[in-house]
DNA sequence: ACACAACGCTAAATCGATTTAGCTGTCTGA
DNA sequence: TCAGACAGCTAAATCGATTTAGCGTTGTGT
């Protein structure tokens, strides 16, 4: 209500007066040179190089002096070129899209460029509506995280934790058999024989490509994989819509799914971290201790891991990292310095941690 | 390495062919009609009321068959509309201003925008080379959260869990004496009377409003506030940066610290739940059981407060509707239809869960 | 039979930059 | 002395839409 008045403030934002933004005529005018020069100067085209210093000082010393700032829209539309980039996340309050934005943000901005977000929640169609809408926007390429993409995007396209190889789509990927093996071999140099395997949500485009890994890594490290200590959730999850409260719930359902089914396993190696704090707490309810009566280990090591308690072992994806190489990646395609490479390839790092202990003896 | 032949897709995204868009010029030659009156019947211009029903459908259905859309840098250009965003968050990774984004996106690609986000992590340099860079972008307002603002922006801005009340900015904020009345009651309910209190960062918008509150509510209840039970960091955080691992470790340090100070106290109210997390941590550490020994009461109700073990008993604010209300507000005065109110504010809700139980006798 | 309105549409200006082709005027070399 | 090179700049087209002013044609009322 009460309002400090405002007299003295310079130009007010309301609804009121605007400001009349500096624009490249009003510049040439104050120079007595044409918008064609002083636009070349600013630009530090090569076609100015014929322009003696003196101009470019003066030039540069009257676009500070009057705050000049070039019009973004009428570059764009110009240069054909937006220097903005779409990301596609499954949800933007989510623990592991979060963490490869972090990355993405860090380059891309220092890059010049900025990006706009948008929630696909796993669904194809809500993904191709956003792969739409911002192609209209004039974005020049776009990062998607987790994405259920079916067709070859338009624009180059690198994709974080996508699974699939298609055309023109270059993919950030996690060592999937290197991250597995770091888990496996910890659960076995522990002593656990008997490990429970949780499988992930059919969309997500990790889950194959996990599920093939642990079943080559069980079978070289001679581990039982039986039926009865792989879960999968029912099939379909209830509608295509996505959020990381269901991933908990997921896991806690897969926790107590597994219990019914059998007691006959000392360690679990959840999908991911969320499930495996799902079940942990699952493990708990059911008056099971975590580690002593079962390890559980995750995978991902987003924030929560390391403020639960017990504080989870993990995998650690470099999702950090991950982000800032799918933007420097992107860009280099943008740029068309690199060709499109179908993969590149990271690795992860295990992180132990309290909720992994070896078996009761 | 391997890729399949891409001789079947339409239009490869690599380097090479372009699919030259569809302009709204080839849409009216298609048609033997002028741009100007495509361009009117599209948008349904007032104008174009003259013009005979079938024209008009010949006009869509020819955008449809040629797939036409409007070039959006073309459309702003003469528009002088951006139907972009501002998004100005500590961290991107970070549950609080994650939460509220959510919201954000929700409200704001419902009605056709879309925005641009940007990390100011508490620094007010940063902030402001941000508001910069995106006013150059035509951004058409901003949403700050928890922003060290300074200075008026020149466009409409709205802030969450801002304090400073300031020409044309409307705060999104939490009804602050409420909220912490709701956790101390809990408190005092449960018998608790010895009870220690954290200050937040000294950057962060909301760490003066809620500790006023603190000392009202406490006064009111007529509970000790002894200097040895209130903790802040020793003033200055390393740097201006910011992190939410810092976060936890600010917690975990204010903990061990409250505990170097006395250990006269049966319940803890934190800052916020990172803070909260840490603090618990510091306290099992140190051999105290939570919530045998002490309780402890967050703030925020981030997502990890209820998967931590033990679940948090928080004071939730309701980050999504705030995000939501925050578009709400800011598109209704881009649209000049709400004069910029200085307030709006929202209510918390208790949310009791594990880590609070009464005092041991 | 004529003025005037309504209809159906278009020409052209505009938004604010970028960029190519080219225009002066001076200087150089043969 | 004169062609040609070069320096130093500019006119004008262009990007792709939006939007105002207005132009011909037909119809209507008196």
């Amino acid at each position: 209500m009460s309002r400090k008045n405002p007299s003295a403030e310079p130009a007010q934002n309301g609804a009121s007066e605007k400001p009349k933004p500096v624009t490249l005529k009003a510049v040439a005018q104050h120079l007595g040179l044409s918008t064609a020069t002083v636009s070349l100067v600013l630009n530090r085209s090569p076609v100015a190089d014929s322009i003696p210093r003196e101009t470019h000082e003066r030039v540069f010393a009257a676009a500070r002096e009057l705050k000049y700032r070039p019009n973004y829209m009428a570059r764009s539309l110009r240069r054909q070129r937006s220097f903005s980039i779409g990301v596609l996340v499954p949800e933007i309050s989510e623990g592991y899209a979060a963490g490869v934005m972090h990355g993405i943000e860090a380059h891309l901005l220092r890059e010049g460029y900025f990006y706009l977000v948008a929630s696909h929640r796993l669904s194809g169609d809500i993904l191709n509506e956003y792969v739409g809408l911002l192609e209209q926007r004039s974005v020049e390429g776009f990062i998607m995280v987790a994405a259920p993409l079916e067709t070859s995007p338009l624009l180059p396209t690198v994709a974080v934790a996508g699974h699939r190889e298609m055309g023109g789509v270059t993919n950030v990927v996690l060592d999937h058999d290197q991250a597995i093996r770091l888990a496996m071999d910890h659960l076995v140099e522990l002593g656990h024989e008997r490990v429970a395997f949780f499988k992930g949500h059919p969309n997500s485009s990790d889950t194959e490509a996990r599920w093939d890994a642990i079943q080559r890594t069980a079978g070289d490290l001679g581990l039982a994989f039986r039926p009865e200590l792989c879960v999968q959730l029912s099939g379909e999850p209830s509608g295509e819509i996505f959020s990381p409260e269901e991933g908990y719930r997921e896991g806690y359902a897969f926790g107590r799914k597994l219990l019914g089914q059998t007691r006959d396993f000392t360690a679990l190696f959840a999908f991911n971290d969320i499930s495996a704090i799902g079940a942990i707490r699952a493990f708990l309810d059911a008056g099971l201790r975590v580690p002593e009566d079962v390890s559980v280990i995750g995978f991902d090591d987003i924030e929560v891991a390391s403020f639960h308690n017990p504080s989870l072992t993990t995998v650690r994806q470099p999702l950090f990292e991950m982000g800032e190489l799918a933007s420097r990646t992107l860009l280099a395609r943008i740029a068309g310095v690199d060709a499109p490479a179908p993969f590149h390839t990271v690795e992860a790092e295990l992180v132990v941690r309290d909720s992994t202990a070896p078996p009761r003896a």
